[in-house]
DNA sequence: CTGGTAAGCGCAAAAATTTGCACAACTGTT
DNA sequence: AACAGTTGTGCAAATTTTTGCGCTTACCAG
């Protein structure tokens, strides 16, 4: 694709479209609109545009105890991180020197070596149990980003998800469904989950909900079986009923767990209770009903975080660490519904 | 800056160096990397790289209250946000449509109004006092970015500071040059001060401070005078001086009061106390001692969310709103030493 | 040690892009 | 209406960038 090429589609000479795509003041606005539209529909790219921007960044060190799990497995949020970021170092030939621990737990010591003997372009981080591990990369002077990152506090760059923010979503589509008594069934996990919670709470109160804090369930684990059982027990204790017409559920495992217990108890979704899920998982979609829930960038988050090191790469030492929350959006099925309509029925 | 001149300067012709930038795979990895190098160092930017990326961004609508106060004023943290915003979209030959409110206070009706009728690429704004005008503004299909957001659970994108992250490198700062008992100056503000304080606590507990949470000090205001008079009091209740060896305060215009204080107290800083500020004012510099205080990057704040409504207008309907942190930096001046120094003075 | 092979680079031809100049169309002035 | 000034575009020359080809060097197997 040359600009000859795009000449012709605006049927204008490849002078102007030089013009318009060097920044050539001797042009219309109104030209330089529409060849740059036409040039950006045929994906004209410039060949250095590309090269640059990857010469930028050709190697990449990967710290990560995930590296090597199977598709289908329980961790399935760290692997489709890492796949789209193994994909997008594909597609852009960056290089990919991992460093992985499979018994799920990484040797600090050896981390922090292999980080500061490699002679790579920056450094990708998807471990964040090792607040000290942190901080002693951050202080190699080389690029550190770490996936999903926790702690707002870190010397470190990291990309993640907005965990209030989606909570706030998940929260804020039942509430505008009618419902005001909302039950959230979390587990007792550490900073991510708290997020989640918060994001609820507050998301609750706006809606007009008394008391959210008080309406929260914490599981210990966030399995489909710990969840139906702990749920089962949940019921167990109540003499009249959930009090909540709507459940959101922190992760699609505990939503899972918590339909079952709910089909047991005689209590049908979406008609006498709605439920909404989080992760967007494959299970969730093939559920009957099939079950609304958070969806996460997960795919967005690996080329962000090659962003942030080439920016990181681009301005040297005046780069800071920084902190990019993503965007969730809400996948609504048939597990959610009107209050009114379940009221009716 | 040419190829003929990237050759020059590495001694090579001008089809190596344009084999290394154009991404041919017929050339060596070191050489690519010493070429990207002298390319780099030599500023050589393709003249189309830039043409498109600014083609992308034409016009953008501005909502502020604070576009037009003067320099000195005490709103000069808005004012150096916006007024590098003016500076990079006058570089980037972006037009600026201001809806600028003076009264300090926006009529979010015709805010809204000059929004959508707008046709410009997107909107930034900077104003956070009205989520309900967020909110709207969201439904609007169009890009929208928030300056120095503060709510992270609104469903428009927001580039900003990260509070607590800033405020855990003040107290990393005293608590790595020894101080123990910190005292924090904060005022009753809303969630950026709130973060700041959370900031606060977590990193002076982690430092082995018992309980910073009742080590805060809220003033009513940040203005200098305010906090003169309302420290003079505060010390006043005191019966045998000050417990801390380090105050942290939120504001410099806070620090300034502060220190005029400390001086009437006959407690010298940085031997008797060490101070620490937030904002890095340029009277923070001119201080006698000069102030240690927290850096913003706030010039980088307008090119980031540039860069952000850039991304929208690229992924269409595929982005989702987004949260930067963008993180900061410590100046360190003459106002805080270490505590040993200190207690042998 | 020798021949084979492939990688890395320069030369010069080829291709792509930019720019000086001319001219057409439009604007406002006398 | 004629004129001068301004803007926007195409043509072709000038410049810049890419690429085909061949040379040199390094490495390896026999």
């Amino acid at each position: 694709m040359n600009l000859k090429q795009i000449a012709n589609a605006a049927g204008v000479s490849v002078s102007t479209v030089s013009r318009a795509l060097s920044g050539n003041p001797r042009i219309s606005a109104e030209m330089r609109r529409r060849i740059v539209e036409i040039a950006r529909a045929q994906g004209y790219v410039d060949r250095r545009l590309n090269a640059i921007s990857q010469a930028g960044l050709q190697s990449i060190t990967l710290i990560s105890t995930h590296g090597m799990l199977e598709p289908g497995g329980s961790n399935f949020v760290s692997w489709r991180i890492l796949e789209s970021l193994r994909n997008e170092c594909a597609r852009r030939e960056i290089a990919i020197e991992p460093v992985i621990f499979e018994e799920n737990r990484i040797d600090p010591r050896r981390a922090f070596e292999a980080a500061r003997a490699s002679s790579t372009d920056g450094i990708l981080l998807h471990y964040d149990e090792d607040p000290e591990l942190l901080e002693k990369l951050a202080t190699l002077g080389k690029p550190v980003v770490l996936l999903m990152g926790l702690d707002p506090t870190s010397r470190i760059s990291s990309v993640g998800v907005g965990n209030s923010y989606a909570a706030s979503l998940g929260t804020r589509h039942l509430s505008d469904l009618g419902h005001r008594d909302m039950l959230l069934v979390s587990w007792k996990g550490r900073y991510t989950i708290r997020r989640r919670e918060t994001g609820f709470v507050e998301a609750a109160r706006e809606s007009g909900m008394r008391d959210p804090e008080s309406a929260i369930l914490r599981l210990s684990g966030y399995e489909p079986e710990i969840a139906e059982a702990e749920f089962d027990a949940y019921l167990a204790t109540l003499t009249s009923g959930i009090p909540a017409t709507a459940i959101f559920c922190l992760s699609d495992n505990i939503a899972i767990g918590v339909m079952r217990s709910l089909a047991k108890a005689g209590i049908s979704v979406p008609d006498d209770m709605s439920v909404v899920g989080f992760d967007d998982s494959i299970a969730a979609q093939m559920m009957s009903p099939p079950l609304t829930s958070i969806r996460q960038p997960l795919e967005q988050i690996g080329p962000m975080a090659l962003y942030e090191l080439e920016l990181a790469n681009r301005l040297g030492a005046g780069y800071l660490p920084r902190r990019v929350e993503l965007g969730c959006s809400l996948s609504v099925r048939g597990s959610s519904q009107p209050l009114a309509r379940a009221r009716k029925g």
